[in-house]
RNA sequence: GUCCCUGUAGCUCAGCUGGAUAGAGCAACGGACUUCUAAUCCGUAGGUCGGGGGUUCGAAUCCUCCCGGGGACGCCA
């Protein structure tokens, strides 16, 4: 399943068998193994793999890492069947390096033909996780930071799905609270003024037009008969009838952006059904809610939190935060074993009392991951223009996928750290192709179905895979692309525990430079049957890899260009 | 003022739970197409990892203090 997982557990335990051959023999002393590490050198000289075990344990055994380490060498050469293992040195402060007969390469391209587009999936852990990602406000375009939330939670889930987990992709409805209360005043002021009344534009409103071709909508349906209802009516009516518009809107356009969710949650349902009030209470019943100044406060100082939150205004109503401890409640008591939420970073304040709450809730909150990505500051040739709903001076999702492309905007936002502060100007990445590495990728995908193309129309085909010998491949290019495929599963792997989407796209491009390398070095088709067979199933393996990593990027393969 | 992110090659950025001589792309310069797509490849050049101190066998990585950039600190979400 994972290679490189499993040449790492074989190594694991030939060190510990040799540590305690080593005790029994009183060669080396220590109670406890360290917790060491088997990792893949930088250097090619230090072998394929390398273990620091020696200078982790050098304190306790009181001795010095590489006489340690070539303790350990020598019981591992004597005791060992050395299968897989070329030669074992030490080397540097105490290092123990580990190089590799190819034979173990050599089953690779077996795995990836018959896992096919399952390859990079790990094995299932039978754990259920949810990330909820993007939860725009139902009141405006999505803009460029909802663009790049979409790109890295849907990354994510795709990489934490491969990793074996049981994902879940929701989006939440803010469908209620003072937004909409200003949703409603916003459409009412567009309603009057386009059926000829002379009144003033709230002053926080949502000035965007998109909201006024919604009420554009309005209009031509119910022409000027909402003017005889009472306001309340009519806001109702139209609130109603925007929020489908807008929701409808964004599930469309996120749909484009390549993004299907499982759940769309809506906030308001948490009100309706009485459970932000049941939360509340619940809180309040443990100690964890106080009054001050007529208003109800979330005690989040307990819980590590700078200062206190409040929870229901003085006014009665209820706060986003009250809304959000339901909603995670909620998320809980639907047993999920681990909630990722994807935010912005300007909802970093949050983060602590959102944990204190689950906590304060009874429920772990380790379980609960919250990644920040941090925002984008969208440039159109050198000049900056500033993001807001609200002033609607913004360049929408929809206009992004028209000018740069789903690939490209997807790649290029799954491409960067969440934590690096992006600055993406739209000039720049319709203008220079070649700083959207996404074709640099896909043209090796491209590149590689010609060949088959060439061949097929040559009246090649491949043999099948067990009729090949990988052993032939074996060029530097070739191994080496046999290595980085192999590293596939274990990427993803990564990339799952550390909440990084950007390795995956990494590892495409490194993936495809290496591939680009060896087509310029070696010919795929030539005379030499056995040589030639053994090359096309290298590339094919190398499609598919690419393929499944493009996959998990929501990128297209295209097989040509 | 407090908190979060960030500072690595001219530019944009990688660098996994600390590992060996810090990497890639773009830009620059020099080469490679009668041969499976030159949207490619090969080579050269480019660095005080913002700065000081500390932790240890070992620091771009961890701690601390400064400096610069972005963001958050509301009975908004």
């Amino acid at each position: 399943m994972n290679p490189i997982e499993k040449m790492k557990d074989f190594l694991r335990e030939v060190i510990i068998d040799g540590l305690e051959a080593a005790k029994n023999r009183d060669m080396i002393k220590f109670e406890s193994l360290p917790c060491f590490a088997i990792e893949v050198p930088r250097e090619k000289e230090h072998g394929d793999f390398a273990c620091n075990v020696a200078m982790l344990m050098a304190r306790e055994a009181r001795m010095a890492p590489r006489k340690i380490a070539e303790i350990l060498v020598r019981i591992i050469a004597d005791t060992q069947k050395m299968n897989h293992i070329n030669r074992i040195e030490v080397a540097g402060p105490g290092f123990i390096n580990f190089f590799l007969s190819n034979d173990w390469l050599y089953e690779v391209p077996v795995l990836v033909c018959n896992m096919g587009e399952k390859y990079g999936y790990n094995e299932k852990r039978n754990l259920r996780v949810q990330v909820e990602f993007v939860s725009a406000n139902p009141t405006g375009d999505l803009h460029m930071g909802n663009a790049r939330g979409g790109a890295i939670g849907d990354t994510l889930a795709n990489i934490l799905q491969r990793a074996g987990y049981d994902v879940e992709r929701e989006f939440y409805i803010n469908d209620a609270g003072n937004q909409i209360e200003l949703f409603a005043d916003s459409l009412e002021a567009r309603y009057l003024q386009l059926t000829g009344h002379d009144v003033p534009f709230p002053e926080n409103g949502y000035a965007g037009k998109d909201v006024i071709n919604t009420v554009k909508n309005i209009v031509l349906k119910y022409d000027k008969d909402l003017l005889r209802l009472p306001a309340e009516e009519r806001r109702e009516i139209m609130v109603e009838y925007a929020l489908k518009e807008k929701l409808n809107y964004i599930k469309n356009t996120l749909e484009n952006f390549g993004i299907v969710y499982d759940v769309w949650f809506s906030e308001k349902s948490l009100h309706d059904s009485g459970k932000v009030d049941q939360v509340i209470s619940f809180l309040r019943e443990k100690g964890y809610i106080y009054e001050k100044e007529g208003a109800w406060w979330f005690k989040s100082t307990l819980l590590g939190d700078e200062k206190d939150e409040v929870v229901i205004r003085a006014n009665g109503m209820p706060t986003y935060f009250a809304a959000d401890i339901a909603y995670h409640k909620d998320k809980f008591d639907r047993g999920f074993d681990w909630v990722i939420n994807v935010w912005g970073a300007d909802h970093h304040g949050h983060v602590a009392r959102m944990k204190g709450a689950v906590q304060a809730l009874g429920y772990n909150p380790e379980k609960l991951d919250i990644l920040l990505m941090q925002l984008v500051r969208l440039y159109r040739g050198g000049e900056a223009v500033r993001m807001s709903k609200r002033t609607g001076t913004t360049v929408t999702l929809d206009e992004l996928i028209e000018e740069v492309g789903k690939d490209a905007a997807r790649f290029f936002f799954a491409m960067r750290s969440p934590d690096s502060h992006l600055d993406f100007d739209l000039e720049l990445a319709k203008r220079q192709s070649m700083e959207n590495p996404v074709y640099y990728v896909q043209y090796a995908h491209a590149r590689i179905c010609s060949i088959f193309r060439q061949a097929a129309a040559a009246g090649i085909g491949m043999p099948p895979v067990n009729e090949i010998d990988p052993g032939l491949l074996k060029e530097e290019e070739e191994l080496g692309l046999l290595r980085k495929v192999a590293d596939f599963p274990e990427e993803i792997c990564i990339a799952a525990r550390t909440l990084a989407p950007h390795r995956i796209a990494r590892y495409v491009l490194e993936l495809a430079a290496l591939f680009h390398s060896f087509y310029n070095h070696c010919r795929v088709l030539h005379k030499n049957g056995g040589l030639q067979d053994a090359r096309l199933l290298l590339v094919e393996i190398v499609r598919i890899t690419i393929k499944n990593a493009l996959d998990v990027l929501g990128v297209a393969a295209p097989e040509q260009m």
